[in-house]
DNA sequence: CACGGTAAGTACGCTGGCGCACACAGTCAT
DNA sequence: ATGACTGTGTGCGCCAGCGTACTTACCGTG
């Protein structure tokens, strides 16, 4: 039943996916569709939120702008995750900016009724704390890869990464978007990207990037890359569609 | 009264001080002082934590360890925080390795009595969720300084680290163990350090640095030091002795 | 006091990535 | 079709940091 659930194909966010029946019950009333744009930020650094957002299709990225205007990317979240875990955490800000880095679409809900059901310590609050932990393990491997990688590796990383959170084999990113999250230069990308294809691993044309051969990535990305995977399939094993299985 | 609190000067470490006197009286017959000797390992990556650790005098760094052996920091836990925040969120391992920085005592729990405070949510839960934040935030941002900053500003960024989770002004910690927390070559740490040396900024001799002109250091610092100094005073503002004040 | 070990200084060639400048190629609106 | 714009390719000099190798200085121990 839950008619939630069937509005379009279930519940597409890992999150909510995995909650009890009656706690997406309580949330379903508020969860409101957006289409998230690409380039979009959802919110600025330091910014008091007004939503958190449960990105179903789109890809959403975590960026420090530094003072000079550069930028580099702390973490990814997608389907599997949550924009806007410091309002869970209690800091409600945090020092980084969310711009939508593959557009797409996402629930969003406003802070109070979700501070209500974080209040209720229940299984959403269990799964945040895990996601926070998950994401913590995202943020110190980027923090490795950026002091011990090449850009080559982290471009790879890069595309499975936002692999992972698509269904498709073809991303929609500019290079110097990609360079933008790197946090290294365009051109840099233009060569490692330019390194791939000549390899027959990738194939791209004026944004748009086909993956050809995910296990050739696979095999060149670094370990950070795995690191991260396992540890959270380990931490979040739930399957899309865990709530909603029983329509 | 609550003698726990002044058997030796009150309760050194941050988030047990801050703790309200009854939560803190039932933690306190299980809290047991430990001397965290330089080097020592505190725990491995993947490992099962036995205890959770409350360092008052210590530094302790949490490191990943690269297949190859190479390692890079990630984060930075003192007087201000804990050890093993992991088995707070559920995950209860970690891919990282928390290893002694600088020597000093510290206070550890045992899992179980920590978990069922944790499971009364209340204050010590509360506190919890925000010093996650800050550690996203001091990891994120190490993130971000690996990828822009120059050796030299990461190195003031650790001396300023370790300065603000100690009282005196003479770490000692050689160039050889900052190099293996920057995830850099000793060489260069020397080269560095014998740069700030120059300019007055420190001295050193043998495995102990002391800091001179620390606004000089907060000068010469990338923004990112400041930045998780702000987020960490602002998430956590106790002060220590908060609830060893009556005593 | 001499010795051995550990910490730190120095040098040199190499390379990855930067900054800059410019050429070229799809794509879209007029 | 034309032109403007955006995305990509390439080249060049430069520099920070790496890897390696070796020297020097300090300290504790026997």
């Amino acid at each position: 039943m839950t008619s939630g659930n069937d509005a379009d194909p279930p519940v597409r966010n890992r999150l909510l996916a995995a909650l009890p029946a009656d706690v997406y019950e309580r949330l379903r009333p508020n969860l409101e569709p957006v289409r998230l744009t690409l380039g979009k930020v959802i919110y600025e650094s330091q910014a008091t939120l007004s939503h958190v957002y449960f990105p179903t299709t789109a890809i959403v990225s975590l960026l420090y702008m530094m003072e000079d205007g550069t930028s580099a990317e702390m973490g990814v979240v997608g389907s599997d995750g949550i924009v806007g875990i410091a309002v869970f955490m209690g800091g409600d800000t945090t020092p980084n900016r969310a711009v939508v880095q593959s557009a797409g679409n996402g629930l969003r809900l406003r802070v109070p009724p979700f501070r209500d059901e974080c209040r209720k310590i229940g299984e959403l609050h269990r799964l945040l704390l895990l996601y926070s932990q998950a994401l913590l393990t995202q943020m110190s491997q980027t923090a490795v890869c950026n002091r011990l990688h090449t850009v080559e590796q982290q471009l790879c990383r890069c595309l499975l990464l936002s692999h992972d959170r698509l269904g498709s084999n073809e991303l929609v990113m500019t290079q110097e978007l990609i360079a933008n999250m790197l946090g290294v230069r365009r051109e840099g990308v233009s060569v490692a990207a330019h390194h791939l294809q000549e390899t027959g691993l990738i194939r791209y044309k004026r944004g748009h990037i086909t993956i050809i051969d995910r296990p050739g990535l696979e095999a060149s990305v670094c370990e950070c890359y795995g690191v991260v995977k396992r540890e959270c399939d380990r931490l979040l094993p739930y399957q899309l569609g865990a709530a909603a299985v029983e329509q």
